[in-house]
DNA sequence: GTCCTTCGTTTACATCTGTAATCTTTACTT
DNA sequence: AAGTAAAGATTACAGATGTAAACGAAGGAC
């Protein structure tokens, strides 16, 4: 599977707006991302030619202007990132990082129900407690 | 405040050590890091004076060995590091996001309970839906 | 058919990161 | 005091990233 490691944070913004729009040309990406950032054409295009490279974003070339579309699905670039991300954390934290990000997300009442339903579900294999494991030699 | 977003994996290993130990030689952090990376010693070196220079460590350096400790709490760093991951997002798979990593982590009995407090609370104020924002001028 | 405008391609360049060797200074041994 | 070992500092170097200008080709306007 492709890495979503390499993928930075700015080409990030351009994934989500073809992610979004289900596929896109240059100028459609341009246009938005103009707007939420000070980025020029020639950067967003850099960043469009390198998550061709590196397999992010695949362009259709039969007609101009290429279409853009994304080879690797949002659901799982957000799972990749999400999960790289806690792999780095100490393990007694997890609970606590956790805790921040809800607090500092809007989450609907649905999502709220399903995290909840989920929660309940894994107390019951849960261990009373979790231990540090940042000076093991874990892989 | 200092920026977390500037510490990469590679740093935050060594931080964890720090964090954990509350301040340690950098033969300490070496011994430990060379355990569970392949990493060899002029590189974690390296990694303790970017680092610095970065002001997340600090050497005390009144004797030999220096004793290097952290100039930013762990807490912070957590919570920097996933709300900036999550800001990078999109708004409406956020809670996906969370659900996957619950899954994904072990997280402690009493961890689960404060979890599932804040959602129970957090239901009050929350939307029916949330809206995808990939598109918007958003700052 | 020619010119201009878009869009795509190439090139650029400083900084950051991963990864490490080597040099230098201190401290410990004998 | 001299030699060696340990720890810190300097230097290295390729590849990734942020950021963008410049160049070339294709299509539309006249």
């Amino acid at each position: 599977m492709t890495e979503i490691e390499n993928m930075t944070k700015a080409e990030w913004q351009v994934m989500r707006i073809i992610w979004t729009l289900g596929q896109a040309t240059s100028k459609e990406v341009i246009d938005i991302l103009e707007k939420k950032t000070s980025w020029k054409t020639a950067t967003i295009k850099t960043l469009i030619i390198r998550l061709q490279k590196k397999n992010f974003l695949t362009a259709d070339e039969s007609s101009r202007p290429y279409i853009y579309k994304p080879l690797i699905e949002e659901t799982d670039a957000i799972h990749q990132s999400v999960n790289n991300l806690f792999d780095s954390l100490c393990c007694m934290k997890k609970g606590n990082a956790i805790g921040d990000i809800i607090e500092n997300s809007a989450i609907s009442k649905g999502d709220i129900d399903d995290l909840i339903s989920i929660l309940q579900d894994k107390k019951k294999e849960a261990p009373d407690e979790v231990e540090c494991d940042c000076l093991e030699a874990n892989l």
